[in-house]
DNA sequence: CTCTTTCATTGACACCCATCAATGTATCAG
DNA sequence: CTGATACATTGATGGGTGTCAATGAAAGAG
């Protein structure tokens, strides 16, 4: 699918070197996964329940089930979320907290969190 | 105009609370600003500039100059960026510093950086 | 005042997006 | 196999968005 690789350093910060117009358009895919008030309640959601199916978030949400299906879509394209396991016809979604780490990194939102050492630039699944 | 409130948690981090429907609206409206290559390309000269005005962005970003006023007015209008002076026919933007921050801050992205203290729910000019 | 430069606004056009009803697919219960 | 449930996909529709040419507005040079 798509690649999103990791900046070195913060983009959108001050005193952040000019971007490579790949990255530009990279971040802006993702920002625009969030560009939408139901998938930032999704993530919400997800990122509090650690898993979520698609059955628990329709009515909340007070969208047809279709239109959630199209918001996980968009949000698992963009690499922000997954699917944890299948259970019967059920279907469970989890964070992939890189992802939101690489984001709020590249705008100059503090070090990256534990674990995600950043080196020079690393391609990271989507 | 509008208001961001100042969000007392990360939202979109493991582990948040459910989120607001307004702060959900909120959030999706700046993230949406960020949505576009051209505009995160802008975001990003700015921060690394200082200031910049209008004529210093056409020919790297490859648009007329309509264009890039319009992409100036949509991150004017979300609160990330705001007019630093006007000298003679020049305008100069700069970035809102906290802005971005407080969008780092909501998906989780580490501690706000020195001086941004967030006690419940500061409203922020935008 | 007149001309030039810089920026903002308007109007038009093509394209994209959020939404839902209808339909298709897969899994489990009986 | 039959029916029910959860989810994904398709098609249609109304509204939003990025882009530029043309025009307007403001400030300085001469």
């Amino acid at each position: 699918m798509k690649e999103l690789r990791v900046l070195e350093q913060p983009c959108c910060a001050p005193g952040a070197p000019p971007l490579a117009k790949g990255s530009a358009r990279a971040l802006a895919e993702r920002f625009k996964a969030l560009s939408d008030p139901a998938r930032v309640s999704i993530v919400n959601r997800i990122a509090g329940a650690g898993e979520v199916c698609t059955c628990q978030l329709t009515a909340p949400l007070g969208l047809s089930q279709p239109t959630v299906s199209h918001h996980l879509r968009v949000l698992k394209e963009a690499g922000l979320i997954e699917v944890a396991r299948r259970r019967g016809t059920w279907t469970f979604y989890r964070l992939v907290p890189e992802a939101m780490e690489q984001l709020a990194f590249a705008i100059g939102g503090g070090p990256v969190p534990e674990g995600a050492l950043v080196t020079r630039e690393r391609a990271v699944a989507s």
